[in-house]
DNA sequence: TGCTTGACTTCGAGTGAGTCGAAGATGTTA
DNA sequence: TAACATCTTCGACTCACTCGAAGTCAAGCA
């Protein structure tokens, strides 16, 4: 099965220019058709898929273009993937926790709101200043 | 207590430029001393404490200026301000169930290196193509 | 007094990861 | 043959910084 720009983008909910943007930056090989045409397979697919879980993760396109890289070369570069793997696996724990801490702060600014609409607490919108308080943070904060 | 650009990037762990990037954009309302130069107070560190908190909820800077206009309008945006934050709650959930996906989705990644490098599995690196496998993203995807 | 230092100012350019649109080539269909 | 859809490359734009250059200003020192 192979496919053209518009398929795998369709079918990956990406844009064709994205796909066509890894392409040129060398994270998803493509072979090309004698127009020149981009061409993709399920290999393709499995690629893509690895490649926006590792960018939803935060890795930039040049840290995923060299573990592509790396996979290219074959299994003499088994470690070197591995290390990589357990290096990113760390800044999706810190990630994890940031998250975990921006939900417990958007759930204060939320609950402090509703205090002040009903009542049980005093608006804190500073009126001298006119400039309302942004409600302090306390994600972690001092 | 009052503090300058660089002692309030200090103390904030911004860089200098950020801070004035924020104050020129409208976000952080600073005044100016006769020479021109930006003078911050205690104020202006909770403000900054939100941008930087508003920042991580993935909240844009057009979106964080906006709030701030409404903070600055006084009580009467109080409820505009409380569906702002409501909203941004839902990101924010959906940005930690995401988290949990992509740390589940490394530390499957880590161990399947693991099975490989300790002889539990035998290595998927796909060498007839050159080309290997980026061992298919289970995050979530069907 | 002049000179250096250092912190400030604005402005314009660069970066990363797309995002968009234009201009041109090719293939299919009416 | 013309219209069209789809592809190609290229250059410009966006956002949130990030950086550096050039200029202003006050303080400290010979």
């Amino acid at each position: 099965m192979t496919y053209t720009v518009k398929q795998i983008s369709e079918k990956m909910e990406l844009t064709e220019h994205t796909v066509r943007f890894y392409t040129d930056k060398g994270l998803l090989p493509c072979k090309r058709d004698k127009n020149n045409r981009r061409i993709f397979d399920d290999e393709s697919i499995s690629w893509l898929r690895t490649i926006q879980c590792l960018r939803k993760c935060g890795i930039s396109i040049e840290d995923i273009r060299a573990y592509s890289a790396l996979c290219m070369e074959g299994s003499s570069t088994l470690k070197a993937r591995y290390e990589f793997m357990k290096s990113h696996r760390e800044l999706a724990f810190k990630r994890l926790e940031e998250a975990r801490e921006l939900v417990s702060y958007m759930e204060h600014k939320v609950r402090h709101y509703e205090d002040i609409l009903e009542g049980r607490v005093p608006d804190d919108t500073n009126p001298s200043a006119k400039n309302g308080s942004p409600h302090i943070c306390t994600c972690g904060d001092p």
